[in-house]
DNA sequence: TGAAATGTTGGGGCG
DNA sequence: ACGCCCCAACATTTC
């Protein structure tokens, strides 16, 4: 009896039911890095996060008594050939459109062959499918969504990692197998990951440590602190989700564990959970429309007039509009793969309000740069804040960065670390640099236009054209509501 | 998981 | 002592 656990996003032993399912039997535990398989490729922050990841996870492994092997080439063909002789080959369920398509396909492909295929959820709280309206349809807004799917019975417990977990030998006729440093992952020529090995511990044991860091810390006071720019008022599990090293289940139990034996308020306990459930909400919106990440979720904006102005992206891109908020989110994500979530709202606003640049310029960046980078949350988030998709901010909610890094950021102390050119400056004007006195600028050793960008936009100018633009798109909505109904029933 | 404009209220200065 | 005005603080509405 032999079995192949197919692994994917799920690099983790604890609550991981494809690798239980294989326990106490011989089993092949296999990564293939497929790059043409028609998913949507890997962005450079994810790659660096998923080379440490397979590494950490190969070690994990081999601790148990298993053995991570790799190889590179067609997913499909690869798992279907290995799995030839064996009993069964389980895997993990994944959301993305070309992921469902292919999975569904390699299932009767083994199933044709006679080797059982069996998959698990292993990513979700609940799948996607599972929690409708009194309608049957799926939910359009988050707070009744959530709320029915916490009411609709206990969340599934997370299982223990399994204790003992079997090497299969690897097959004569299996393809070779590769070294996860032969995959390229790692970047070279520059090797631009020192800050995010200096922020992250990618793997199991890095993700099982930040939770307890987060509950025994910040988890407290999470509700007040967690729009907090500086520190580390988040829990920063993002990214080990995104791979699987933690699987959400085991974050609930341990988050409600913490509340029933009161070491953190219940309402703390319930704001933490509600961002899991974002993050659930995320992936029904990706199970019903496949293709979140390249198209409205409301077609009335395949009509918006965004500007095309590549200057005006590049400046956003690399940390350059004049708005120190602004650049100093973008920098973090640079150097750290990573942005606090309430920057990356005002980044993103900056980007599609005031820059009036499409989401999916934005979308694509986030994309390359994050280490979290999901194909739901940050599809569905883009288009949360550009009003385009369900349940989305209303087309007149506009950030003021300097009002927003004000209140957030109120020393400036976010600023300062990711903008050093600002360092020196006053508090009162590091959100406004453009409003400081000349001595406070000299005293401060900035000269703007030189060492700090002017604005690129005029805040008051900005949000005056959006608001025109945005109010227009809800006028031709109403004029045309015929075209907009038979476009959404067809799609 | 806004911001700005507009409206309302009430305390205190002052003639 | 009274009424008037100013304006901060808060509330409402509008974008």
């Amino acid at each position: 009896m032999t079995a192949l656990v197919w692994l994917r996003d799920d690099l983790r032993l604890d609550d991981q039911p494809a690798v239980r399912a294989a326990a106490e039997q011989p089993a092949l535990f296999v990564f293939v890095h497929d790059e043409k398989s028609g998913s949507r490729p890997l962005g450079g922050a994810s790659r660096w996060w998923l080379g440490r990841s397979l590494e950490a996870f190969g070690r994990e492994l081999e601790a148990a008594g298993g053995r991570l092997d790799i190889v590179r080439g067609d997913a499909e063909r690869v798992i279907v050939d290995l799995a030839s002789g064996m009993d069964a080959v389980y895997w993990t369920r994944r959301y993305g459109g070309p992921e469902t398509e292919r999975d569904t396909r390699i299932k009767a492909e083994l199933s044709d062959k006679g080797v059982k295929a069996k998959s698990f959820n292993g990513q979700l709280l609940r799948e996607p499918w599972e929690v409708k309206t009194e309608g049957g349809t799926s939910f359009k807004v988050f707070t009744p969504y959530w709320r029915r799917s916490r009411e609709i019975g206990p969340f599934e417990p997370p299982h223990p990692a399994p204790k003992r977990l079997e090497a299969a030998r690897w097959p004569q006729h299996g393809p070779p197998r590769v070294k996860i440093a032969d995959l390229g992952l790692h970047p070279t020529k520059p090797d631009w990951s020192g800050g995010l090995a200096e922020s992250w511990s990618p793997g199991e044991a890095g993700a099982r440590a930040r939770l307890k860091a987060f509950i025994d810390g910040p988890l407290e006071d999470y509700p007040d602190a967690r729009d907090r720019l500086d520190g580390q008022t988040t829990s920063r599990l993002s990214p080990h989700l995104r791979f699987g090293e933690i699987s959400p289940r085991r974050i609930l139990a341990a988050v409600e564990a913490a509340a029933d034996r009161s070491a953190v308020p219940g309402e703390s306990a319930e704001k933490y959970l509600s961002e899991l459930g974002w993050r659930e909400f995320s992936y029904v919106l990706l199970h019903e429309q496949p293709d979140l990440a390249t198209r409205n979720w409301s077609p009335r904006f395949d009509a918006f007039p965004w500007r095309r102005d590549a200057k005006a992206l590049r400046a956003w891109e690399t940390g350059k509009t004049g708005y120190p908020v602004v650049d100093a989110g973008m920098r973090e994500l640079w150097a750290t793969g990573y942005m606090h979530n309430r920057v990356r709202m005002i980044a993103a606003s900056f980007l599609i309000k005031h820059l009036m640049i499409d989401w999916r310029s934005g979308e694509a960046w986030f994309w390359d740069t994050l280490c979290d980078a999901d194909p739901a949350n940050n599809a569905a988030s883009w288009q949360w804040v550009a009003g385009s998709g369900a349940d989305a901010a209303p087309y007149f909610r506009v950030f003021n960065p300097v009002l927003q890094g004000e209140k957030f950021d109120p020393d400036g102390a976010y600023v300062r670390r990711w903008v050093p050119e600002l360092a020196k400056l006053e508090a009162r004007y590091i959100h406004a640099p453009w409003k400081a006195p000349r001595e406070s600028l000299a005293g401060a050793g900035v000269t703007l236009g030189r060492d700090y960008p002017e604005p690129i936009v005029d805040h008051e100018q900005a949000r005056a054209r959006a608001l025109r633009a945005f109010a227009e798109l809800g006028r031709e909505a109403q004029r045309k509501p015929a075209a907009r109904k038979s476009a959404k029933n067809s799609g």
